[in-house]
RNA sequence: GCGGGUGUAGUGUAGGGGUUAUCACAGGAGCUUCCCAAGCUCUAGACCCGGGUUCAAAUCCCGGCAUCCGCACCA
């Protein structure tokens, strides 16, 4: 069985995310994060968050309805709307420009009208079964608004990019007219996929980490800095390389500075939040498949099974120019020594994607058959599971109260007496709960608790009055105790 | 979107024109229990939706929706 299976099992029935609206039959596309699945997603969005806070990244949030004029500047309106054929007799279906080419003609053709009329002069075949094609429809990747706008039609955002060139000036006169300038946003990002599949992996509603580092044009620098993880790279030409960023093998690989630091990062993140990279790869895109508005793109992939997923995008792309075309706005920038239009590097955050490729890492099955997410402590729903090892004695009196204790000084605890000792246990390494802490007749005497770390199974006591003033994520002397079989 | 498969409790399943709809695990209450889903008692919980055929449909037929696999799509 794939371990994404298993995975897609243990959520829905632990409450990590579940198909939104089933009572309703269900929507394709469409997923809910569970009570558990929203506290792991904001604890591993807190991580990039924070990483890029500590770049010097500032934030902004803009709205997910956008007038049209933004897309028709940023391209999507164009881009974004496919013209398709269907088949008649197969019912295969193709893009328009894939069949025309098939048949010999490399016309360009943009709107439905245009398409017909060719199609009725012309001789188009299908590529499958050879029937003619005489039809054409569109297909439009953005929602579109039913209400229209003070300027005209308004869709709902594919990337929340958009939000933050608009807003360069803005932006970067908050920053005092620095470069280069990294402005960050979380959100959401709509996009109509014709056939969306394999949950949380292709939404039509998904969450973006996008951040634009506006760059000095010549230079693409951003800062000095030495490559911290071996990468899988694999060069859109060339053969495949495993090192630092900014070894000899790799330099040469990497179109600037920032690319190769934002890349170095992005790597970073992911490992911070459990994705093990090993079975990451950084792939050079293409140059006939980079997306209309980028030069050069590196997609960060993650092995799940045997599939390779997207997870990051990390490209250089050059928006400013055109809105400043389309609005008039000037988006220069003067430097001491003349003026430049910045250049941009985004990398781009699937949320969602790693969301479930860090469950999918996370995942284990004991030799028992019990199954564990090894989660890294600091994106585990809870940090900590308290029990009375019986509920007699009064341990589960002092064991509720060093509970209350405990959850002022750190909320992410839970509290469980119910079920057998083990089934406890079983429940809280399901969720990934890093320790477990357990009151038993030896704490009536010495008010020591034991501490269960969760992936060694192993136990050492501890004062209760230490737990509480030191906490549990944190507490060097559990670290101590437990290393090195505790995560990270 | 197309073609094919599948839809029964939280999860995984059995059954298949008239049943009290099977079983396991998970869940809740209690007993027991001093450490890893143990045991006992009690308990709650399901035939995806709509139409048709029929005296009778969870079961057969049609449509829809969802999901899986393949194709296409993934800017």
């Amino acid at each position: 069985m794939k371990v994404y299976d298993q995975v897609v099992e243990l959520a829905k029935r632990r409450g990590f995310f579940w198909p939104s609206f089933s009572i309703y039959g269900g929507e394709s596309g469409l997923y809910d994060y569970g009570p558990l699945g929203v506290l792991l997603r904001d604890n591993i969005v807190k991580i990039w968050k924070e990483s890029y806070l500590a770049d010097d990244a500032i934030f902004i949030d803009t709205p997910v309805i956008v007038p049209a004029t933004v897309f028709r500047a940023s391209g999507h309106l164009d881009k974004f709307a496919d013209l398709a054929t269907e088949c008649s007799k197969c019912h295969n279906r193709q893009k328009l420009e894939t069949v025309l080419e098939a048949s010999g003609f490399h016309n360009i053709i943009k709107t439905v009208p245009e398409a017909n009329e060719f199609l009725a002069n012309n001789v188009v075949k299908c590529i499958v079964c050879g029937n003619r094609i005489t039809s054409a429809t569109e297909f439009k990747l953005m929602f579109r608004m039913p209400s229209q706008g003070s300027t005209g039609d308004l869709y709902l955002r594919p990337e929340t990019a958009q939000g933050i060139f608009v807003n360069f000036k803005l932006l970067n006169n908050f920053y005092r007219n620095r470069l280069p300038m990294a402005v960050a946003q979380l959100g959401k990002g709509f996009r109509n996929e014709i056939s969306p599949r394999q949950s949380l992996i292709r939404l039509k509603e998904f969450s973006q980490g996008e951040v634009e580092v506006f760059v000095d044009p010549q230079k693409k620098f951003w800062k000095d800095f030495t490559g911290s993880h071996r990468l899988n790279l694999l060069p859109r030409s060339g053969a495949p390389v495993t090192a630092e960023v900014t070894s000899p093998e790799a330099t040469p690989l990497m179109s600037s500075n920032s690319m190769s630091y934002f890349i170095d990062k992005t790597a970073r993140i992911l490992r911070e939040v459990g994705i093990n990279l090993d079975s990451v790869r950084f792939r050079q895109v293409p140059l006939n498949d980079l997306a209309h508005y980028s030069s050069d793109t590196w997609d960060v992939e993650v092995r799940i099974d045997d599939d390779w997923v997207e997870v990051v995008g990390i490209a250089d792309r050059n928006d400013l120019a055109n809105h400043e075309k389309s609005s008039g706005e000037t988006m220069s920038v003067k430097m001491e020594d003349r003026t430049i239009m910045p250049s941009i590097i985004e990398p781009s955050y699937g949320i969602d994607r790693i969301f479930i490729s860090v469950m999918i890492h996370s995942f284990r099955t004991r030799e028992n058959g019990f199954k564990v997410l090894s989660l890294p402590e600091s994106v585990a729903p809870y940090h900590a599971a308290v029990f009375p090892l019986v509920n007699k004695d009064g341990l589960d009196k002092l064991a509720e109260s060093f509970f209350a204790s405990l959850r002022e000084k750190d909320p992410y605890v839970v509290y469980d007496q119910s079920g057998s000792i083990g089934r406890r246990y079983a429940r809280q390494d399901e969720i990934g709960t890093p320790y477990c802490i357990t009151f038993d007749s030896q704490t009536l005497q010495d008010s020591t608790v034991t501490v269960r770390e969760r992936d060694s199974a192993k136990q050492v006591r501890f004062r209760t009055d230490q737990l509480i003033s030191a906490g549990i994520i944190g507490n060097q002397a559990i670290r101590d105790a437990f290393r090195p079989s505790v995560p990270q």
